[in-house]
DNA sequence: TCTGTTTTTGAAAAGGTTTTCAAAAAACAG
DNA sequence: CTGTTTTTTGAAAACCTTTTCAAAAACAGA
């Protein structure tokens, strides 16, 4: 049986309260005692349990976060940003794999509340309406990652991905390219998908390449739909020297289609990735891309989110974190 | 304020004890009495805290995974399958980095306990004396994920490394080659190491290649460690024409070495992986590799702890799922 | 209508902690 | 030494459930 405050009291020879004052106010009881309590709580191992505790504070120290895929690789580094967060803060994360799935993410977040998590974190998905009423309806303090909601007032840490998707193309113009294309997010994707088609629309624009705007392709997430899009889009416009993929995965599933067709990258096609992923420097060629400061932003997300538990609001409410240009091998 | 049991009872004019018993025992409670209460919850939207619950029925559903790095794609798999059987079994996950840091494990095993988590999982790494000190004087159910333990009763999931190592080797064998090296984690490495390099070993002796058993180089567990141990190794052995990897990621390293120097692979040298990670068959060339099923292991992880949990004991100690040769480009 | 049995109900205890409040003890002033 | 103030202590209530146990209500049989 695990030992309980009772034991301990018993074994100091003192009552209860006053083991729980040395535990959480020690200055408060006399020497002697204290160090008998000490002792006793030494000799039993005892440790508080956190379930009463968290009873009585109406508070468990516990973090809810919801992933829209584990498996995909960006989330890795941005989960230890917020681990270690985290376990500075005092806090345990409980992680979630929603696949986008909103009637499970919605039983999660129920699953969070029982448990009375003291606030949870959304990863990248889009912030439904139905989330905002749970999240209201249960009055769970929330922060959104690498991702942000414009009709409902939800502290959020992202990047500026449309001048991050400015900066890859006009490094592309400025190579020297003139006709580029582009893998995308699908539109509905509302931060990986038109932003940053907004930063290419935007940039080719800037630099009157308005007849590079439709060489767009979509893919949704994964590496062989990118795949995929890249042959159509080379099917349809054959003479595209450069391409910007929404990501990392895009762009490996672009150069890989390249190189099946014999066409050299970067010598013939240049690509440029997205998020630099743990994975980006291996790939042949290294990648160039955009890094995006996922450890940091993971880390930005539990302090944010423990500042809206802890005080109640939060200081900026769309904070964004600075991107990065890595020029490596592909372009 | 979260509505509780009172204020339900309250609404519905009767006692907490027949609240209660609507949630637990419907059956028991008489249909008037029943409808008068659920329409309460429902309006309240009523949930029960699982605090006071864990306090009463002394379980949390909660589970601890303990991560020896969760940037580490071969984990992310693993992740998944625990994820949906948790959710399907009723538990949360709480995940934690350890970076292989025995104290830093050691006082989350504490954090666990003091949350009154039901059991931990260990991935990956050593278990240590102290680890097993800890989990039994926490008396906390414990399973082992791709790793084992042969000085304590522990149950365990993973593979057998030394088969799968040797057919890794026979297929590069039976392909025709003779020269082969072999870049291996550390022999203190108790899973990845050196049963790999048992099987390693079985097979150039079963097939007369002693000569080989020398070809080694180590890396520790990183891209470019695996880069250099490749660079010594062609210094030492330049007319190997295969290498075994004991990792994806140790065989894109020493892929990347070959195409540095402008040897191909598969043509000139053949290099074959060990994990089947996401990114196995992203890369150039695609990686023929040995696939563990890690959604598996995830999922009859948690499935095996709940066991042990729920019946205080398991089937089988040591259970060892079935690899596979996946055969791709890179031999 | 009464007795005996079964079903349904609520009060109270339990689970492990913190905190309030009043009592006891110690310290201090005169 | 007495009376007052301050410090230290423990009993009890609180947090939110579930469960036990005994009482109340409903029902059956005569």
């Amino acid at each position: 049986m695990k030992p309980t405050i009772r034991d301990v009291a018993r074994m100091a020879n003192v009552s209860i309260s006053t083991v729980s004052r040395v535990m959480n106010a020690p200055e408060t009881v006399v020497e002697d005692k204290r160090v008998r309590v000490l002792e006793a709580i030494e000799k039993l191992q005892y440790q508080p349990n956190a379930l009463a505790r968290g009873l009585i504070y109406k508070k468990s120290n516990t973090l809810g976060v919801m992933i829209p895929d584990v498996e995909n690789p960006y989330y890795a580094g941005v989960l230890r940003g917020m681990q270690d967060s985290a376990v500075k803060l005092g806090y345990s994360l409980i992680i979630f794999n929603t696949d986008r799935n909103k009637q499970r993410t919605l039983e999660y977040v129920q699953h969070l509340y029982e448990k009375q998590a003291d606030g949870v974190i959304f990863a990248s998905d889009v912030f439904h309406r139905e989330y905002n009423d749970a999240i209201q309806r249960y009055q769970l303090p929330v922060v959104l990652v690498s991702t942000y909601s414009q009709e409902y007032e939800v502290p959020s840490i992202d990047i500026d991905d449309e001048k991050a998707a400015y900066d890859a193309v006009e490094y592309l113009i400025q190579s020297g390219h003139s006709k580029i294309g582009m893998i995308s997010f699908p539109f509905d994707d509302s931060i990986s998908g038109l932003p940053r088609y907004r930063g290419f629309k935007k940039a080719l624009t800037d630099h009157q390449l308005e007849e590079c705007l439709s060489y767009v392709a979509f893919a949704n997430h994964r590496f062989e739909e990118a795949y995929d899009a890249t042959q159509q889009l080379f099917s349809r416009f054959p003479d595209l020297t450069a391409i910007f993929a929404s990501s990392d995965e895009f762009a490996m599933g672009a150069i890989t289609y390249f190189h099946e067709q014999g066409i050299s990258v970067p010598e013939q096609v240049a690509v440029i990735g997205f998020d630099n992923i743990r994975m980006a420097h291996m790939f042949i060629p290294k990648l160039t891309t955009i890094a995006q400061p996922v450890y940091e932003i993971g880390q930005r997300a539990v302090e944010k989110l423990h500042e809206l538990i802890t005080q109640g609001t939060v200081k900026n409410l769309r904070e964004r974190l600075p991107h990065q240009l890595i020029i490596r091998n592909s372009t």
